[in-house]
Formats: structure tokens, sequence, C-alpha cells
DNA sequence: CGTATTTTGGAGCGAGCGCACGGAAACTCG
DNA sequence: CGAGTTTCCGTGCGCTCGCTCCAAAATACG
């Protein structure tokens, strides 16, 4: 019936993310977008909208990738401990694995956008908030089995992993010392 | 000599670090930072060199001023649970009280900025340092007064505990619920 | 009081910003 | 193959950006 697009539609929102990920909303032009997705200025603005709209998409198209990848390797079988662990360290080795990383995307939002606009932060809040409740379950899981005491309520204790995972991820961006940061890991782990 | 300043530096300083700290480096505009000090441009580019001068100027004040205190909080006398504990409260109060309060500037800055300047990673990393020093021998002393136990070295039981503060500082930007982040403060002290 | 020196305020520079627009291009379908 | 529809690409608009410059203003000193 029309003219067909020639990009992909996924594939222009991922580099869009990355951009995005990598420099900040406010550092990143409309012409670094055009240039990492490969699209016109004219076919961005008719595809995803205008720059903020297109930073919510690169927000959630993050929360279906990486927030997802995050809460699955909670929910794979095994001891509960080393499930915890896997999320921590995984987080650990992928921001030190790539030099260009730039740490967790929804702390760079919540950081430097959150604030001021709403959407953002709603966003925002949906990613912690899908952490969260992943760890407590998983945490409930451990305290059934016996794995961890049931001392402390799983809401808690989830609350306090989320607190030092994301610490982690702030820690990691300066502090390149693995072991180091694995030594937080696995003091968090032991003392569960 | 010549024409004297009418206005004291640390105030402008003061000021300009409270705008960066809230809008972040590159949302702040030089006219803001004109408006916010109540300097006019060239007194601004007299005075600090260029924005980004400044805002290392910001940061470094940042440091004498809110780094400085946090640090003072943990070197006071007393039991070293409840200095450790005070740490955290206090961050999660201030972070909560107004409600126009943008979180921590190192962290702020760490996000934002720490990747593309080298200069800044450094400033963060002193931050970061200096809190974790302070951890360190706080957490050292509860250990030779046996409030701690000595099984984990201090410097990881720091680290780990830095870790939490700053994962803490990020969840208050979004999570409101002060008894949830005490939550967190209260299983991470008795945890040690 | 005149001169030297520094600060001040405001105008304005070139560059880059987000975004819009219009015509050419590439398809589907009658 | 022509008509209709959507996408693509380049140009450029209005604006704000970081920063500079300069003349007026305000002091200290001989």
């Amino acid at each position: 019936m029309a003219r067909p697009r020639k990009f992909d539609e996924t594939h222009a929102l991922t580099a869009a993310m990355e951009t995005f990920w990598r420099r900040g909303y406010e550092a990143t032009s409309t012409r670094n977008l055009s240039d990492s997705t490969g699209l016109g200025q004219s076919s961005l603005y008719n595809t995803f909208g205008d720059k903020r709209e297109l930073y919510l998409r690169a927000l959630r198209h993050y929360y279906e990738t990486h927030t997802a990848e995050q809460t699955a390797l909670l929910d794979r079988p095994g001891p509960v401990k080393e499930r915890l662990r896997d999320l921590m360290v995984h987080a650990v080795d992928t921001d030190l694995a790539d030099p260009e990383a730039s740490g967790c995307f929804t702390i760079n939002a919540s950081v430097e956008k959150a604030d001021s606009d709403d959407e953002v932060r709603e966003e925002v809040r949906r990613h912690f908030t899908t952490v969260e409740r992943a760890l407590t379950e998983t945490i409930a899981r451990g305290q059934r089995s016996g794995e961890i005491s049931p001392e402390r309520s799983a809401g808690t204790l989830a609350r306090q992993i989320l607190s030092t995972y994301y610490g982690l991820r702030v820690l990691a961006r300066i502090q390149k010392d693995r072991d180091a940061l694995l030594g937080i890991v696995e003091s968090t782990v032991s003392a569960l």
C-alpha cells in the first residue's frame, strides 16, 4: 500500500537505547540518535515521536531485555543463595567487562531524569519494583526450604539485597577492583 | 587597588553547587548559574573559569561540606553500630525531608559525568574512598571493642556498608516510604 | 584629584540544539 | 501502468547554548 521501511524498528530502538544509556538524556542529541540508529531525522520523528518519547521507549525496552534478564537469573532453579550471588556477580562482570559500559540504565535514568519527569519516575519505579518482587519471592523460597533464616521478613531482606545490588552498580563505575566488589557480594550473601 | 567584588565567592559557589546538584551538569545552563548565583556571566567566567571548571569546584565544595559531614558522623564517640545507623538514617531523612532534594551529588556526578571526564572520575573516587576509609576505621574500632565480630575483615564490611548506603540513596529517589528504607538500615546494622 | 586596576552588566558571537517541512523515492493495488 | 500512500533525505527554522568582549563603574594609591 505504500513505501516499506528499510529498517527494523527493534534494531533502531536498541541502538537508541544504547546511546541514551551511555551518554544520558541531555548529552544525547537528535543527531547522535540519527547516527547510531542509521535513521534520518524525519524517520526518527515519524516512528518514535520526539526525543523524550524515544527515551521512554528506550527505557521500556531496557526493562524488557535487561531487567527481565535480571529477574530471570533469580527464577532459575537451584540453591537460592547461588541465585542471589549470580545476580550480583553477573552485574559486576558485565560492568567490568566493557570499558564503555555505563552501569545500569535504570539507575542512570533515576539519577538524571526521574526528578523532572513523572513518566520516567513511574517507569523507573516499575523496574525497581519488579526486581524487588523477584528478590522477595526468591528469598521467601529460600526461607521455606530452610536455606535462609525466617527471622527477618522476606520483604526486608529483599530490599536490603536490592540496596546492596544498586550500590554495587554505582561503585563499579569507579571502583574497577573485581575482588573488592566480589567481596561485597560474598559478604552480603553469607550474612543471610 | 581596583574595584572590589560585591559578592562572596563561597556563597556563589554554594549556589552553583546546589544548581548542579539538582539539575545535573548538562541540564544546567550558564544562564541558570548566573541566575542562581546572582553573578553576571562575565563575573562567573572571571572567577571560576568555564562551566566545567565550576562544576569541578562545586563537586569539591560538596566534598568539603557534605562528604565531610558524613564522615564526621562516623567519627563521633559512642557505640559503633549507632554511628553506622546514624549515617544511613541521616541520609534517608535528608533525602525525604526536601521534595526538591536530589540525592547525593557524588552519586549524581558518578552517573552523569565520571565516565566522560577523568577529573570528575578522580574527584568522585576521592569521595568514595574517603567514606570507605572512615567506615573501615569505624568498623575496626567496633571489632576492637567487641561490638562487631572480627570474622570478616573491616575492609570488606566497610565496602558492604558503603554499597548498601549508596544503594539506599538511589532507592530513596523513587521509594519515599521511610519505614521501608529504615528497615533496610536496621537489617543491615543488625547483620554485623 | 587623576590614574591604574579590577569588576560589572549587557550585548552578541558562532555553533549546535530539537524539530518541521517538502519533494523525491519506493512500494501496493486497481 | 497510473494513482495513492508512506517513507526517506536534505534543508533550514527559531532558539538556546557556552562563551567573549567592551565600555561603564568602583575602588586604591600617588
